[in-house]
DNA sequence: GTAATACGATCGAACGTTCGTTCTAATAAT
DNA sequence: ATTATTAGAACGAACGTTCGATCGTATTAC
């Protein structure tokens, strides 16, 4: 069986040449909604009756698309974090400067939060729900998303000769922390402007950065 | 009946003078495996039956303590963030100084954090598994908790005459993140001291305030 | 051109399990 | 004896998943 066994979509398309769309289309819709209801409810209470009848397919019908509910979790957290990745490698490509790719790299993260609230609600808060290859797929996914961060640190402290007393990977975690935070008390809708936000957010830590670097030995 | 209805005990201890304890003590004990219990599983995989066998009661004794599965989460968040509170505005009594305010209150936040894991792991993650009153009470005391944190932050900006661009709601919440953050990566058993680490973010953050504060005309 | 066939998509209904909770009786303490 | 505390068994509900049948459509056979 050749269901829903990729992440992202290879297959051709193979259109039904009906109102309802082709075969990854409504797969593409059933995890939306999923998406929508697992960011609501939680991973846990959100039942696949509740999944069908927020994507208005039969609970069976859920099966034609998904082995399982755990995939469908699987899913929305992999595409979600491949987008996230593949897109930060791409917007940062043309960027030299490790400071200007650090703001590229924040501005994109809120940018793609603002556009995919619900998905980036359930990555930051369904980690630990998925076990096995799923876990260590997404977890795969996510490191390299660390590595390109920490690269970009790496680069802007070894650039103003920071040896001093940061720990890279408590910073980094920081930033994280701060960036995966954002669900759970920012929205894009009713609060100020995602641009505003990100670059103070940006402005923040990289004067967090800088300053600790040029106060390394004033203090205890 | 008046079993576990307050959160604090103020009930008169009432030993039962056998080697098991007090009842206090006994929901104490159960308390903090089902809190050890909910860190591990989350709340919802986190069944009655295994918090029973976690703390050697059987299940229907846990029922004796604990109205329903829901009061013994909201009396574990209650207890953790009342304690968090009332910590904080002790040990800041005696400080007039802002910024070693907010470094008192970042070191006091991890202090909490390394002696009590497995319960701000739960307050961090479980914040919507509560309903209703339950919900709305824990809620009064996490922004109390903000409240404080917030004053500390308006009298720091407010004495470095800061009215530029820093959105006072975006900054704490962006520490709040960090913060929260840390039961996704820091076991303080096995990476750099307690210590270190609050004053690494404790420095970035203050660097993070002033550096904005200085340049607030320099950048578009 | 039409009937027969094969197949993917979809559904209502049900299965077996686990959940939070409660009932009832037995036990330990005073 | 009375009261508080515990434990085994069971309850109804909800869960993820599977089953068997049905519908529509594309392909094949004649």
């Amino acid at each position: 069986m050749n269901k829903a066994e990729q992440a992202f979509g290879s297959k051709p398309a193979a259109a039904t040449s009906d109102g309802r769309g082709s075969y990854d289309e409504r797969l593409d819709h059933i995890l939306s909604a999923a998406t929508d209801t697992i960011a609501r409810l939680g991973y846990g209470k959100a039942s696949m009756r509740e999944v069908a009848k927020a994507s208005g397919v039969s609970l069976a019908g859920l099966y034609h698309y998904f082995d399982s509910k755990e995939r469908i979790l699987f899913l929305i957290q992999f595409r979600a974090f491949g987008s996230l990745l593949s897109n930060l490698r791409e917007k940062i490509c043309g960027v030299d400067d490790p400071e200007a790719q650090l703001r590229v790299m924040i501005r994109e993260h809120f940018a793609y939060f603002a556009s995919n609230m619900s998905a980036l609600k359930v990555c930051s808060h369904e980690l630990d729900s998925l076990s096995g290859s799923a876990y260590s797929e997404t977890r795969q996914v996510r490191h390299e998303y660390y590595g390109v961060a920490r690269g970009i640190l790496d680069r802007l402290l070894d650039s103003h000769g920071g040896n001093g007393r940061i720990d890279r990977h408590v910073a980094t975690m920081a930033l994280f922390g701060t960036l995966n935070w954002l669900y759970r008390w920012y929205d894009p809708q009713r609060g100020p402007a995602v641009n505003t936000v990100a670059n103070q957010i940006a402005d923040q830590f990289l004067h967090g950065m800088l300053g600790s670097i040029k106060t390394s030995e004033t203090q205890s």
